[in-house]
DNA sequence: CCATGGATGCAATCGATTTGCATCCATAAA
DNA sequence: TTTATGGATGCAAATCGATTGCATCCATGG
């Protein structure tokens, strides 16, 4: 759940944008500012890497609501493109809150022994991603790239490690 | 289900390996050759493209058995490194048969409106997995990397898209 | 203050996948 | 060929993440 490196920048993930800024989105949208909607907000400003509908949940404390309404939440939030949704393979949505004006496209090193979670800064060659286009004649072509490895915590003891 | 593209080759995915010489791998590692285990990956060795489980099941025709047992033999297969998952991110898993000393590590460019499925020649630079690897001190990095895009005749009319 | 449509709680449902268990059978040994 | 035996299978129940129907609630505009 935490991040094994804190020695090197990683990129920005950590959202500066004040509470009121994001209600004031949904409000721009129609959408009702409901305690539970803030609450849901709240928990996914403190956290810097995609947390679950699970996690979100138990992350609210007080502010307790059901875990269908942050399933709801969510999907609303992707829809508005508030927050992005990461598929890290185990079968889990997890979810990121958005600076405003991020796509936010990027990716993820995720350790398959403790699952803790390092942004990968930069994308790799969008070139590619064009050519595959061009040549099989699809449209409006994007992807998803995660990484896995074991984190220096998790790494096997002994000898050199390929 | 099928490929939008016909102009191009694509990378190998026909299956040459005999019958029997994926029976005799089974065997060499004390598996039983079962007529529902023969018959599944008879069916993977038609199949070019990553196909479910709910999808062998229904192309198993005469050779019909419980669904349960095609979940098991395919994760069977996974551990013996005989067919490679993978993951569209739609929640349901797919699987292909690989060919002898292939890791089937590939990737593939998916049409999200028709399913169809292209494999994607080549990966992308391993520098960066490395360089990944290297920077944040994990070790055994891969990844998993898949295309998402309209096909040609998925595509959306009138006038030329992004 | 009122009306109203979006939001929520709760329970039921869904789809993919897994698992417990009794039975079956492919395979090696006698 | 017969036997014993551990893996394999069928069937049904159970998990698990996620979705949804529905009655009620309440944030918001008028």
């Amino acid at each position: 759940m935490s991040s094994p490196c804190s020695r090197h920048p990683h990129p920005h993930r950590l959202i500066q944008q004040p509470l009121t800024e994001l209600t004031e989105k949904l409000r721009s949208k129609s959408r009702k500012i409901t305690a539970p909607r803030q609450a849901i907000l709240e928990v996914l400003r403190r956290h810097q890497h995609p947390i679950t509908n699970k996690e979100i949940h138990a992350a609210l404390g007080t502010a307790d609501c059901d875990l269908a309404t942050v399933y709801r939440n969510l999907h609303t939030l992707e829809d508005m493109g508030m927050v992005r949704r990461f598929d890290f393979g185990d079968g889990v949505a997890r979810f990121e809150l958005l600076e405003e004006g991020d796509d936010g496209h990027h990716h993820h090193l995720v350790c398959t022994g403790c699952s803790a979670v390092v942004e990968v800064e930069g994308c790799f060659p969008t070139e590619l991603e064009q050519t595959l286009a061009r040549r099989h004649g699809f449209t409006r072509v994007t992807h998803k790239l995660e990484f896995f490895g074991l984190c220096p915590k998790c790494a096997p003891v002994g000898p050199a490690s390929p």
